[in-house]
DNA sequence: CTCCTGTCCTGCCGGC
DNA sequence: TGCCGGCAGGACAGGA
């Protein structure tokens, strides 16, 4: 599910709600998720949340005694609060709780258990293997065309494909692969390689304002997303091609001439939507 | 190195 | 109604 924008939409969740708070206890109601959970949470307890940041698609949940809680809710993970007054029963595959000293909970769960927690010293956070390699933030000023040529520059694969590679860039998925390339006019069966320097440059603002205005609607909910307050994100009513085989994309006449509409193909196992029309 | 496939897991949907 | 195959927002390992 998650992919930047509703990562984003989480952090800024628990941001608001529980960055300053203290630990008071952490809850495992399983061993594992894809990895086993780490066996020193504990050494959480009593201490005061610093800072709640993000890399590509992981929090980072930081402390005063020098840790950072990493949790990447994979394909189908979703982090809920739930403050001091309000009941809450818990549901299936509730899996981690965290419960803070102002009463607040946060509360992971993940049907599908593809997502992870790890706990690390924050200076091995840049170092640890799912962060070491990743590509820049597509949000920040180190993201731009230049940089996106010369990172694609050795791929001579589909650049939908090489979109998906974190080590590309970091926090795309499937959806907003599909999105941008749309936005762009760039086919994506085209060679990742293969790009002009003025379609790098319209390919990089496109990455940045779908991923921009998704996080302003508070992400896309498809199923499992929410946001913190349980509630639902929007942009899936702002697809222009993901998940519309055969509809028009918007302002287009793709699905009454000669092509019907978006077609959706598969890439590396993957479905891409794109429409034949404007995607060249 | 890159590329390609299979795999992890649960739930849902469509077809028969 | 039930069963079965296919598919889903991600990302690894292993082999070519």
């Amino acid at each position: 599910m998650p992919e930047l924008p509703e990562v984003e939409v989480v952090r800024r969740g628990l941001q608001g709600a529980i960055e300053g708070a203290v630990v008071r206890s952490t809850n495992t109601r399983r061993p594992n998720l894809r990895y086993p959970f780490p066996e020193n949470l504990q050494t959480l307890h009593g201490h005061r949340l610093t800072s709640v940041g993000r890399r590509a698609k992981h929090l980072l949940l930081s402390t005063d005694n020098h840790q950072t809680l990493v949790i990447h809710l994979g394909m189908s993970g979703r982090i809920v609060i739930v403050r001091d007054d309000q009941d809450y029963q818990l549901q299936k595959h509730d899996h981690f709780i965290m419960t803070f000293e102002n009463g607040t909970r946060i509360i992971f769960n993940d049907t599908r258990r593809f997502g992870y927690v790890l706990l690390l010293n924050s200076d091995d956070v840049p170092h640890h293997k799912s962060l070491a390699s990743i590509g820049p933030e597509p949000l920040s000023n180190d993201f731009n065309a230049p940089v996106l040529q010369s990172r694609l520059g050795h791929k001579s694969g589909p650049i939908k494909t090489a979109l998906l590679d974190q080590h590309v860039v970091a926090g795309l998925g499937n959806i907003y692969v599909c999105e941008a390339l749309h936005l762009s006019s760039i086919h994506p069966t085209r060679a990742a390689n293969d790009l002009s320097d003025e379609e790098a440059e319209t390919l990089c603002g496109a990455i940045k304002d779908v991923l921009t205005k998704a996080i302003e609607a508070g992400g896309s909910t498809l199923r499992d997303h929410r946001l913190t307050d349980g509630s639902l994100g929007y942009f899936q009513y702002n697809f222009s091609v993901y998940d519309r085989e055969n509809l028009a994309c918007p302002g287009c006449s793709c699905d009454i001439g000669k092509t019907k509409g978006i077609q959706k193909i598969k890439q590396g196992g993957r479905s891409t939507y794109f429409c034949p029309q404007k995607q060249k």
